[in-house]
DNA sequence: TGCTGCTCAGTTTTT
DNA sequence: CTGAGCAGCA
């Protein structure tokens, strides 16, 4: 037990909750589909992996189960709980694994039927995807500036609709007008297809979407699936897009032992093509199915479980109704914190979190700060680098994104196979070396010209017509390069320091140097690299650092988010709402909530770029984005807004966020924030341990500094 | 070819 | 106020 302030607030600790009489059912059903609704905080995972632990202990076979999750991290996280109820023995022959890994191995175990010369193809990434279309764009030179990820986002919609470019074609035409957007994309849309076909290309789509059309075209390959796994089970299935639903629903089409597990209330997707209606019509799709609702609520206090009903009072419409049912107890209630600016309000976030730290007890870990835009998190990290807070951010760029680290990554995958051209086009003037966009067209055409591939034209720069001599040095230039690794490669070196001798060989650490604006950023870009070389390093000690593992490795990657920051370090958590799901914490503070951040703005004024998404309503879609956000706290709950905002370089009056102003007063207390604490004035007051009131019951108004401490920050 | 300066837009993001 | 992307010049 402990006391968490001078009222002796009591909190127990979480019970691991012993199953409730929904959660068994969940756990035991064995035949036939299921749906499991399971609201926030109510034991989702446990129940999952518990239900997989009941299959196998009833005697289906591990190998015949398959989990599927949508990050390589929470397929980590699933398997690894499995493992400790079943043992490491069963839980490798478990396949748990993300929709596009699994796609991804159907394709790559089925290229022969694909009609794919060889085994190999790459993928392509959001930016690999957006170079080819800008391209396009370029071709077809329609003079105006299209918004080319607004042509992606047409592209992806098209394909997981399974509208073939003459439907897409047909639909514009016949609801006309509907946009260039429309218009541009039917023009695109057939030939980025065609483009990534030829490169022998798929992108995160194709992964599902021709893994369904493959099963469509062949039963005998899909029946093979089918006797393969026969209980399936996903997770966050409000999330699912229409090509991942007929995945699912062509897998279990035979044996229908499909459990999907999700909340419609939380569904944050639909702007990247989850389609909601998956979850909410799931009888429809799999007839007979059983619903069981997860409604029990383990994770927070009540205090914080009356907002977040509250949030979701108004929402309109919602089909599977449930509530969240408090376990725990009242706790202290939720407060909503008006600061001046978002220094102030940063400043704020700072010295409570300061303070719990220091007197409540807390770990930076038990920390969280939640906001719409990534923008807003650059004054919380000031506020808490000035406090010396360890923190670590979600989100923003993620590390395999990074150019510095895509450019390494193009080099070692040619040195593997100088065949794979995207790669090649990628880095084929990178450092700058004489070949430009005229040279380059030059050699690809001679390339296509004459069916060679563009390596081969590469290695051979002198039979290619009219090419410059600066760009035919180039070419040699490349040419050494790679040759160079390939020999290390050959002579049995593995991939880090093949890494590192590419790197070299490149120069690429003068160029990162030259490319940076500032010191710091230099100093985190070559970071990455390092980052990179270490990564390698660590597979050589597997012994995986060459050959086919390291090439499939490579592959891999294209699917993998960061591996690179440590999980379970004791840091604060700065993250977007969206970031934030699946994850929780005792203390959270949910920033910015003004209209035009929550609602966001682009969700107020429609733009010709938007896609509008069938069946769903924007402005649903913010609310439940807050309704995540506020359950993620355990046990306080900050709900924090300024009065005015420095945007695009103007200060700028706020409104209160229409959410907030709809949760009934009675729930929260109130203050208004001028300018920062002053923490050692509290601290001289205060002392001893029992102090948590500070932060988790402090007065309205005792710990507004009035003394005129406040130092704006500096802005860098 | 490659750099500089101009213009424009400015969510959320996993794979 | 920033950063990305492009046009125009060296």
């Amino acid at each position: 037990m402990r006391v968490y302030g001078t009222r002796a607030l009591t909190y127990e600790p979480r019970v691991a909750p012993t199953p409730n009489p929904a959660q068994r059912e969940a756990v035991e059903h064995e035949h036939g589909p299921l749906l499991v609704l399971a609201g926030a905080g109510s034991g989702k995972t446990s129940v999952v992996t518990q239900r997989i632990a009941r299959l196998i202990e009833r005697g289906v076979a591990a190998r015949a189960i398959l989990a599927m999750t949508f990050t390589n991290k929470a397929a980590g996280e699933m398997h690894e709980r499995v493992a400790r109820l079943v043992g490491a023995k069963h839980a490798r022959d478990l396949t748990v694994s993300t929709f596009h890994r699994f796609g991804l191995e159907v394709l790559g175990h089925e290229t022969r039927a694909l009609g794919f010369r060889g085994t190999s193809f790459a993928i392509f990434d959001q930016a690999d995807a957006a170079g080819v279309v800008r391209e396009l764009l370029r071709d077809v030179r329609t003079g105006k500036n299209y918004d080319v990820s607004a042509i992606l986002e047409r592209i992806s919609s098209a394909k997981n609709a399974f509208m073939s470019a003459e439907d897409w074609a047909a639909r514009e035409r016949a609801s006309q007008g509907r946009g260039d957007y429309d218009e541009i994309t039917a023009v695109l849309y057939p030939r980025y297809q065609a483009a990534l076909r030829a490169m022998q290309a798929f992108d995160f789509d194709d992964l599902i979407c021709e893994v369904v059309n493959l099963w469509k075209r062949r039963e005998d390959v899909l029946v093979r699936y089918q006797e393969r796994y026969r209980f399936v089970i996903v997770d966050e299935y409000q999330d699912t897009n229409h090509a991942q639903l007929e995945l699912v629903r062509l897998l279990v089409q035979r044996h229908k032992n499909v459990c999907v597990v999700g909340d419609d209330d939380q569904a944050i997707y639909a702007w990247r093509g989850a389609d909601v209606r998956n979850i909410l019509d799931f009888e429809e799709h799999f007839p007979g199915a059983k619903v069981v609702k997860l409604e029990q609520n383990y994770r927070s206090v009540s205090a914080v479980l009356d907002v977040a009903n509250a949030v979701l009072a108004k929402q309109p419409g919602r089909r599977h109704k449930k509530s969240l049912l408090a376990t725990r107890e009242q706790g202290p209630r939720p407060e909503v914190i008006v600061a001046t600016d978002a220094d102030v309000e940063a400043s704020f976030v700072g010295d409570q979190i300061s303070k719990a730290l220091e007197e409540g007890g807390l770990r930076p870990r038990d920390c969280a700060v939640l906001y719409r835009s990534n923008l807003q998190a650059q004054a919380v990290e000031s506020a808490l680098k000035e406090r010396q807070i360890p923190y670590r951010m979600i989100g923003g760029q993620q590390f395999f994104e990074r150019k510095e680290v895509k450019d390494l990554m193009a080099y070692m995958r040619l040195a593997l196979d100088p065949n794979d051209e995207m790669s090649l086009r990628r880095v084929i003037n990178y450092p700058a070396r004489g070949i430009g966009e005229v040279a380059l067209s030059k050699i690809s055409a001679h390339a296509t010209g004459h069916d060679k591939t563009l390596w081969a034209v590469v290695s051979r720069p002198h039979i290619v017509h009219g090419l410059p001599a600066a760009a035919m040095e180039g070419c040699r230039e490349l040419l050494r390069i790679v040759e160079g690794a390939r020999q290390r490669f050959e002579r049995g070196e593995s991939s880090g320091p093949v890494a590192r001798a590419l790197a070299d060989e490149m120069g690429l650490k003068a160029d990162v140097m030259a490319a940076s604006t500032t010191g710091q950023t230099a100093q985190r870009r070559w970071g990455n690299v390092e980052g990179l070389f270490a990564m390698f390093a660590r597979r050589d000690e597997q012994g995986k650092g060459r050959g086919k593992d390291l090439a499939d490795y490579l592959r891999w990657l294209t699917l993998r988010q960061d591996e690179q920051d440590e999980e379970g370090e004791d840091k604060v958590t700065l993250t977007t709402m969206h970031g934030t799901k699946g994850l929780e914490y005792k203390l959270v503070f949910v920033i910015g909530l003004e209209e035009g951040l929550l609602p966001h703005s682009r969700t107020l004024t429609e733009r010709a770029t938007d896609l509008p998404a069938e069946g769903t309503n924007s402005m649903d879609e913010e609310r439940r984005l807050f309704y995540v956000a506020v359950t993620r706290a355990k046990d306080k709950l900050y709900l924090c807004r300024t009065r005015a905002r420095n945007m695009r370089g103007k200060m700028v009056p706020r409104v209160i966020s229409r959410f907030l102003q709809e949760i009934p007063a009675e729930l929260y207390d109130e203050r208004e924030v001028t300018a920062p604490e002053a923490p050692q004035l509290e601290k001289a007051v205060a002392g001893g341990s029992a102090v948590l009131a500070a932060i988790m019951n402090a007065a309205p108004g005792a710990a507004t500094g009035t003394d005129g401490a406040f130092i704006p920050r500096r802005r860098k």
